[in-house]
DNA sequence: GTACTTCCATAGTCAGTGCCTATTGAACTT
DNA sequence: AAGTTCAATAGGCACTGACTATGGAAGTAC
């Protein structure tokens, strides 16, 4: 049974002719013949009585007419569908966010989308590297935002700005007057980190580590927020991105002077993931959102 | 958009994997990746993620997926319900007769079919020849049982039975003691005749021309039934077939030795009208009802 | 690391079939 | 009786869906 037997029995009860059906359905009269046929042959029952000049649908016909008509639209409903979907950029976005970037990157660019697609449904997720890549591959969310790089060759990245890192400590400390600062002059500090699953915490480590040096930790936690608090209760030192600085009274910032003291962040799809027009459309703004050179 | 089209779809949804669905579909794998793009490529957006191994539903193949499923399903129905109908020997039957055969001819066919096959419903339309001609051709009637012969190249028909013709009379009628008659001995008796569309009054009129008698009509009616107890009540006389012969205490009957005196009845359809399998059914039942020679 | 396997996509060929034109045959009209 | 107007039939052509063979990529086994 085919779609286009369906549009020919249907033309030809609708108009109560082979022929008259032909010329609707722009087809030569012989070869609409030939489909009803087929069709009667394989439902094992003639849909038409051929009545001299009349064609008349048969009992069959009367209860295959309305079934014909019901596919025949729904048919139409489904690609329809497709193509409302299609050209609206509207519909869910889902994205995923490590919480180093959530607060201090994300509210501008969702606001400015918002305003510009408001028929689009932004999704965030906010959790750390290892549980975004599983979710992303699952295909729970269509890109993520995170610090690159990052290894794996079915994904698909870009960078959004590289920031320098500050090292945050007590206004009253000895080095805080400083406008530079080399990580070695940190040595044998109390640091405070973000907890083991933040990326940032590698990023933190590692340069350190460049730098000879091994952070004391004496507290951990999941935000930078409570580690600036800390900081400003004299606790101790550490470092963050420049996205997160925020001037506060009891603390202050000095720029990391040490090379490659820096953290990249970056969009990452997955390769092969076929993305929806608002989809595309969210990358595509959040690619105006990347700033070289920076 | 075809239906081939639908059933690889779904069956990649469900197996997720072009290979098993290519196996369960009984095809070539590239045969049904082709068919797979081939609606990609329609509908204007991809409905699978290819993710190196695995195959995934995109956005827009979640949305079409239970519109593709509910087709196949009304696909299936509709050729289900047809074949349903075709196999049982069940639904209407609608079948007219003339007033004259009706009460006397039918109850037992009828109920023999009726017990033969109890899902069938028949349905009697009975009226006078004319009307029960345009009932046909108006496709409302599957068949009619009415008097022979009957003109129409785009008519089918068939015999059940010839019955002679008899005179009906008063019980003390000077000719109610013989065992034939001629219609000639009849002249100028007082006719009683059924109305001017019933046409076993044409019957009537039409043998006793060829008897060179032309009735004097006294009485007309719509059924024997009235004619035979004004008959009785020595109004006049009548002609009546053999089936309406019934006996009662104050007619006679005496059969008509004239050449030619009788009526015949058959069964006539409409020329390449397609009938259903009770349809048939009944007409070859109506098949076993009919006596030649008689 | 290398070979093997398992995917889906691509390339090229072939056969089935849906469509075409031309024609027939039947029924209706003039 | 000739002319129309139907649907069906006949025969030819081209599109396309199916096939086999192959490639490339990714995962698995040794």
């Amino acid at each position: 049974m085919e779609v286009h037997q369906l549009r020919y029995f249907c033309a030809v009860s609708e108009t109560g002719s082979f022929t008259r059906a032909a010329e609707r359905e722009q087809v030569a009269q012989p070869s609409l013949s030939q489909q009803i046929m087929k069709l009667e042959e394989e439902l094992g029952v003639r849909l038409f009585d051929r009545l001299g000049r009349t064609v008349r649908l048969t009992g069959f016909g009367q209860v295959f007419l309305p079934r014909a008509r019901a596919i025949l639209g729904e048919l139409k409903a489904a690609k329809d569908e497709v193509a409302e979907r299609q050209s609206a950029v509207a519909g869910p976005v889902s994205i995923g966010v490590i919480p180093t970037i959530a607060p201090y990157f994300l509210p501008l660019p969702l606001a400015l989308f918002s305003r510009k697609y408001p028929q689009a449904s932004i999704n965030v997720a906010e959790d750390v590297t290892a549980r975004l890549m599983d979710r992303l591959r699952a295909g729970q969310i269509d890109l993520a935002i995170l610090a690159m790089p990052l290894r794996g060759h079915d994904l698909e990245t870009f960078n959004l700005r590289t920031e320098r890192l500050f090292a945050i400590m007590p206004r009253a400390h000895r080095l805080a007057k400083k406008r530079k600062i080399m990580l070695k002059e940190l040595r044998d500090q109390p640091f405070l980190l973000l907890r083991e699953d933040h990326c940032f915490r590698d990023t933190a480590i590692e340069v350190c580590k460049r730098a000879r040096v091994v952070p004391k930790v004496v507290f951990e936690s999941g935000q930078f927020s409570s580690i600036l608090a800390m900081v400003g209760a004299g606790l101790g030192i550490s470092i963050v991105p420049e996205m997160a600085v925020e001037q506060r009274p009891d603390c202050s910032y000095v720029a990391v002077a040490d090379d490659r003291a820096s953290r990249t962040i970056g969009v990452v799809t997955l390769k092969g993931r076929y993305l929806s027009r608002v989809q595309q459309a969210f990358l595509a703004h959040l690619h105006t959102f990347s700033q070289k050179d920076n």
